[in-house]
DNA sequence: GTTAGCACTCTCGGGGAGAGAGTGCTAACC
DNA sequence: GGTTAGCACTCTCTCCCCGAGAGTGCTAAC
């Protein structure tokens, strides 16, 4: 059982140690956190806590170190969240204001910011209708007497681009019309009915636009853009100054390998912010790393913003951060409705 | 003077440190790269080459390293460039006809073939119109009654979209006469030319349009996407071993960092190869480092393709496999078209 | 239950010492 | 005169040892 003076301990080892990255003595706790034990009681309380699995040892004569659960009932219980200022809050939507308009550009700026304001990676990825996979509009633009450009407009306001050849050459006005007749019959298509579509239009080239449809409309089902930012900031962390950790910790960030970490969340709601340390993860080789993941958007679409880093992580800062960030993207996709 | 002998010495000894990263000694040339001299006489040769400026010491008992100009001489005069064999020119044509249709997936493929076939870190550009800048073409989608999304097409076939809140409310239809109405008169129209267009034009909501028109075609003027890929692989190399040196990598090679040295070849024809090493790249902090790059496409539009190292690289594979690549994506551009 | 005291353990950094690799030079050789 | 064997010399790299220091766990006293 965790008792409270237990519950105390653990909280200032878990504090200690995300700040020094040291493993944490008794003497340091009393010395440093102003215990008024002497680092005797210490010492039998954390072997106790040793014993129950909250803290470890690397080493007989060396200080303790949080474990996985020590963390999570840390996380759990024992923090308190430090709210983002006012000053901060000020920064944040300040910078996220500078390019309103490019829903990539701000993407792709949301992970900058997140990644400065937690000194570890942050990941971003693009909202996505939950229905994700129909088409709100086409488009086709004449490039040359030969060739269209078949522009689609999806449902979540991606879009996607496609070449088109042309058996029979077409001016951009009769591209327009057809691309009128075209959007009447696909509103709100999704892949399979577009490619059912295209089997039953005798026309050549109007079947082959059709088909370039599904097939963007399947395509961009499955893409998952995902925003990355902070890596060398976070590299510069201890637990990275051996070089193998390093690398292993620059392959594993690459943009497709975290798709598997930001899944856990895909049935989150938006406004919940979950928290997913070192064993936790489903990833064995991640065993050292935890996830503070967030979605944000509503029904309409959804997508997600987390934070990355080792298990060693200053949770009371990063998941208040990841919050806010949250809420301000799901407002701001909202301003833009 | 470069004697012919200290040519071949030279040669042999930045194929063996390309090789082997280790300072070259006398002997391991004699004994593993068959000179039918004694090691005695190779050290005179090296010590005049020492004196020549074209290798260096670590220290008085290590073996040889290339210089700069070691290299430089090498690449220029005594490299034999290995060609892309039968078997692996199949396998990267292979490779990049996966994704024929989606210009960013198959640039950042590209990449990815690159930086495999070469074992370094690889980025390439997206093409753009020297010209770059002009509209070609415009669209307007009804996303609500009081918004429009913008889709502007480029004369590079680059998309950039933008939403337009409207404030009297439009349909589809009235969007599309209205875009239709602009293209008539936005005809490969420039940012400034259509900058001042937009302070003509009476109504609201087609002065605002216009106006987001040219500030799209601006932001776009300036805009290079980059694709890279290849970094954990070229941290592998044993130059990056040292954390620091590994950290100072993974800093560097930010994309919007790179601009910088891909800018060495901005007046490059397509089809030349352009290798700039160590101290003759302009970036002090990059004085460790070499890029093989060399342009691709025509006059109507130019991409850059570059494979960024450690100075100790093959160049004689690596210059062959960029020309290659370069010369494979200006054909599959022109084919797109 | 708390604490002082102490033996014990483990790490970490510094300091040799020795092996090994290479060079530069000299003198002999062809 | 170029080439080479031989050798002294230098420098690095690795291993090992040792002592200092940090911390713990346990015991006995409070």
């Amino acid at each position: 059982m965790l008792t409270e003076r237990r519950a105390t301990i653990l909280g200032l080892v878990v504090r200690e140690y995300v700040q020094t990255a040291e493993p944490v003595s008794s003497k340091a706790l009393v010395d440093r956190r102003g215990l008024d034990v002497s680092s005797a009681t210490v010492r039998n309380e954390m072997a106790r806590l040793e014993d129950e699995g909250y803290i470890t040892h690397p080493h007989t004569s060396a200080g303790r170190i949080p474990s996985d659960l020590g963390y999570r009932t840390y996380v759990q219980s024992l923090m308190a969240e430090e709210p983002v200022g006012a000053d901060e809050q000020r920064t944040i939507t300040h910078q996220l204001h500078q390019v309103a308009g490019a829903l990539d550009e701000w993407l792709s700026l949301t992970a900058t910011i997140l990644a400065g304001a937690v000194g570890n990676v942050a990941v971003v990825t693009r909202p996505r209708a939950v229905t994700a996979g129909r088409l709100r509009h086409l488009q086709l633009v004449e490039l040359n007497p030969d060739t269209a450009l078949l522009v689609a407009v999806m449902d979540d306001g991606r879009l996607r681009q496609r070449l088109v050849p042309l058996r029979i050459p077409a001016t951009q006005a009769q591209l327009q019309d057809r691309a009128a007749r075209l959007n009447a019959r696909m509103a709100a298509i999704d892949g399979a009915s577009a490619r059912a579509l295209a089997t039953e239009i005798a026309d050549t080239d109007e079947a082959s636009i059709v088909r370039a449809t599904a097939e963007l409309i399947e395509e961009h089902r499955g893409a998952e853009e995902t925003y990355l930012d902070g890596l060398s900031r976070a590299l510069r962390q201890p637990e990275f100054a051996d070089p193998d950790r390093m690398l292993n910790a620059v392959a594993r960030l690459q943009a497709y390998r975290l798709r598997s970490l930001l899944e856990g969340a895909a049935d989150a709601q938006p406004g919940e912010t979950r928290v997913v340390i070192g064993s936790e993860l489903a990833a064995d080789e991640m065993q050292d790393w935890s996830v503070v993941i967030a979605r944000y958007g509503d029904i309409d679409a959804a997508g997600t913003v987390a934070v990355v880093g080792p298990t060693r992580m200053a949770y009371e800062r990063t998941i208040p951060r990841v919050r806010y960030i949250a809420s301000l993207m799901g407002q701001l996709l909202r301003d833009m409705r």
